[in-house]
DNA sequence: CTGACTGCAAACGTTTTGCACGGTA
DNA sequence: TACCGTGCAAAACGTTTGCAGTCAG
């Protein structure tokens, strides 16, 4: 599941050192903005283009080995593509946690969308509000 | 609720003829992009401008008027704030349809994330499929 | 009447594109 | 070796800004 240079070559993509960054940095990092990436893979790699990055982006997205997570109020953030879980995004410190169904809970989204009235392919379930460390944190300053 | 004037005043903003055509046109067709709402508005009033309704939009969301809904693949699109529902979004026809959350609904998804861990304050739910009257075209065609 | 708002045009930032070169399979 | 992919620079696109004139309160 980790072996980037396989699913690459499985969805008739080469295997680049730029691809390898991206994956590999989108994986360290959990989600991450073209900008974020492009910033950060420049360290290692300084000949890298954010056009390079761009068209990568949206390859890696159309071969399923990334997801695209859109947001309100910031740029969409990427993610390796995984199980279905559902993001905590902190409006204080702008982290973003992702957070697995368990069986009940997949059971939960499963019924909110009646079958016979639309046929599901994914979702997204973003919940915005303030993580433990931020909540921590008022406490202390109030 | 459908006083959109009275509004536009409570949160401090004049109830112009620009912002009565966009809130009046987000309104009738329920979700709307920038450029949607531009090419509908310019009908009956030919000299708005572009940047008059991306002004607008974004002093409309932080009035707490309208809201945006961020979406996979395309340029979000902006509603009237409403009730807390879901979005059923078509990837055939490309249609958007509001589902609103039923008592047990909420209580799913409220269970979803305890509050110990994360304080929620709005969450998005998205669903991507195909609707019902595209699964009938499909069922007719094959 | 006066400050808030509009429309215009220019500036700005982001994303895409075309092409010659380089690297993977 | 053949072709896909990269990097560069320019183009295209989307969004924001400043300002003079206009309108809602």
């Amino acid at each position: 599941m980790k072996d980037f240079s396989e699913q690459l070559n499985h969805a008739g993509l080469k295997a680049t050192i730029q691809r390898l960054a991206i994956l590999k940095y989108i994986g360290s990092v959990g989600h991450s903005s073209i900008d974020d990436i492009y910033e950060n893979i420049i360290r290692e790699h300084p000949s890298i283009s954010l056009a390079t990055v761009y068209k990568n982006i949206q390859m890696l997205i159309e071969a399923d080995i990334l997801t695209e997570v859109p947001l309100t109020g910031s740029k969409s953030k990427y993610e390796i593509k995984k199980e279905e879980h559902m993001h905590l995004v902190c409006q204080v410190c702008g982290s973003m946690e992702d957070r697995v169904l368990d069986k009940a809970g997949q059971a939960c989204i499963v019924s909110l969308v009646p079958m016979e009235s639309f046929d599901t392919k994914f979702s997204q379930l973003n919940f915005y509000g303030i993580c433990k460390g931020c909540q921590e944190d008022s406490t202390q300053s109030a």
